[in-house]
RNA sequence: GGCGACAUAGCCAAGUGGUAAGGCAUGGGUCUGCAACACCCUGAUCAUCAGUUCAAAUCUGAUUGUCGCCUCCA
């Protein structure tokens, strides 16, 4: 088939056209959320920019599998967090175990997602599921020659490599151990950038998840699981991998060292990476600030659809710096835009001339590095354009493929607005009443009215379709 | 200290060599008893400096600013 996306690759840093390994399909990989804490805004605007990645592809007529981990092993049980996790500090009083709380917050994570109409990936693993696997490929690294054992830890060794460095161009030599003031230096370690395959000695003492390996009772490090998992389940050769820019270096960096020295060929080719989300100060954290869910976002009256706007409104390769200001923003320019929508008649026969113009429009927009505010500008001009209302209505909802972002649900949930048959029966009274009053110009009465209703927490307004009336 | 990203109107944002899309807000108007809705009109020379070119927001260099990464944070 046709190749016409285009995407930046980090490996090369520039924009190419995606070539997939084998035509027509895709395999793609997205490293999943750790799962000991609610994921905030900014962790889903990854996760929002890489469903759209999977929907344009199979918008331009992929077959994608997509696969993501649950990392649900790892720093579960440390105590070095800030104390900001309440949700764990009372789980545990509840006498929760870890797997409880990974299984919990996975729940919350999918949750989330389905908010945002984040499509579940076709595959969902968690880490500890696949033990089995990790110890494998360590073995196999250590038979290769690529790993050591050293202070009862499995390291990988990365002056074994060409280049380790393969995002970027440091080298050993700058990097700087312990940047982080939670970091030590490992002593273990025979250079600088080497890193765990298998812990068994952890400076968590009280890790609640072991497992018996070669090399002792101990659990897996961290990067092993995304190349195993990926490999389980997309073989040894894969197209996309998604992630948020911070996993380039180390996390991705390490996947691509163990892969290929496991494999012995290239992995994967194309790395995809979202950038981060920030406040005011800097870089969202769960820490810093006012830590920002989705569930707190519709207790300020926001729908999180609107968020998934706001963020397709940038572009995922950009900075965005949240604010409730531009939420306000997005949010009437989102309502505005259902309501043209809603306005649409499905009559008439689909223009298949205009729609296969317009649907190639919209393609060339997203496909084109995720243009997402391009494409939402092509709905814009589709709106204003000239061809019948069934021929929009079925474009818009093809775009809604990709954008997910309801456009077309608007319509039919007027009539359902939350109030009990009791008040709503009142109110047609109310409004019957009111044009009984206007119809004999007594304007006083009729605003009497409209300002009783509006105590009781309900909006009129006359459209030119007739009175229509919702909850304030 | 090293590596990297970004910098366009009040705000979000498109644009990848030929004289600045779109959205929200603002202001003006049409409509309607008023309000709201809807519709129409309304705005920037692109961080700074220098260079390449007939031509630059778009290429090159420097400067400034913001942000990120440098071992488990998307």
């Amino acid at each position: 088939m046709e190749n016409r996306i285009k995407i930046f690759n980090t490996l090369t840093r520039q924009v190419e056209t995606f070539v997939p390994n084998v035509d027509g399909k895709v395999a793609m990989y997205t490293c999943g959320p750790t799962v000991y804490h609610f994921a905030h805004i900014g962790n889903l605007r990854s996760y929002i920019m890489e469903d759209v990645l999977e929907k344009t592809l199979r918008y331009a007529g992929y077959d994608v599998k997509r696969v993501m981990n649950i990392t649900d092993v790892g720093h579960l049980s440390s105590d070095a967090d800030t104390g900001e996790d309440k949700m764990l500090k009372g789980a545990k009083r509840e006498h929760k175990t870890v797997m409880e709380i990974a299984r919990f917050y996975t729940d919350a994570f999918f949750a989330d997602c389905e908010k945002l109409n984040i499509k579940r990936p076709d595959v969902v693993e968690p880490a500890t599921n696949c033990i089995d696997e990790f110890i494998h490929m360590i073995e196999v690294l250590i038979d290769k020659g690529y790993a050591y054992v050293a202070g009862d830890n499995v390291y990988f060794d990365t002056s074994k490599l060409k280049d380790y460095y393969v995002f970027s161009s440091q080298s050993e030599k700058e990097l700087m151990v312990g940047v982080r003031d939670d970091v030590d230096e490992d002593t273990n370690k025979r250079n600088k950038s080497d890193f765990v395959l298998w812990f068994t000695k952890s400076k968590f003492d009280n890790q609640e998840l072991k497992w018996d390996s070669p090399w002792g009772v101990g659990y897996p490090g961290w990067h092993i699981e995304c190349s195993c998992i990926s490999m389980k389940h997309l073989g040894e050769y894969m197209d996309i991998h998604c992630g948020g820019v911070d996993n380039i270096f180390p996390h991705h960096t390490n996947e691509i060292a163990q892969s290929e020295s496991y494999t012995g060929h290239k992995w994967c080719n194309y790395w995809f990476h979202v950038h981060h989300l920030n406040d005011k100060s800097g870089k969202m954290s769960k820490s810093k600030g006012e830590f920002l869910t989705v569930s707190l976002l519709e207790e300020k009256g926001y729908n999180p659809l609107v968020y998934r706007m706001f963020c397709l409104q940038s572009h995922y390769r950009k900075p965005l710096e949240f604010s409730y200001e531009v939420m306000d923003n997005v949010a009437i320019a989102y309502d505005k835009l259902l309501k043209s929508v809603a306005k649409l008649k499905d009559e008439g026969e689909v223009d298949e001339a205009k729609f296969r113009e317009y649907k190639d429009k919209f393609l060339d927009a997203v496909g084109n590095d995720m243009n997402t505010s391009m494409g939402i500008t092509v709905l814009y001009e589709l709106l204003k354009a000239d061809m019948n209302d069934k021929t929009k209505l079925a474009l818009v909802k093809s775009f809604d493929e990709v954008l997910s972002l309801d456009l077309t649900k608007g319509v039919s949930e007027e009539t359902d607005s939350g109030v009990d048959a009791e008040l709503e029966k009142y109110i047609l009274e109310k409004i019957e009443e009111r044009k009984a009053a206007k119809k004999e110009k007594n304007f006083a009465k009729a605003d009497e009215i409209r300002n009783e209703l509006l105590e009781k927490g309900i909006v009129l307004e006359d459209t030119r379709e007739g009175v229509k009336w919702k909850k304030a």
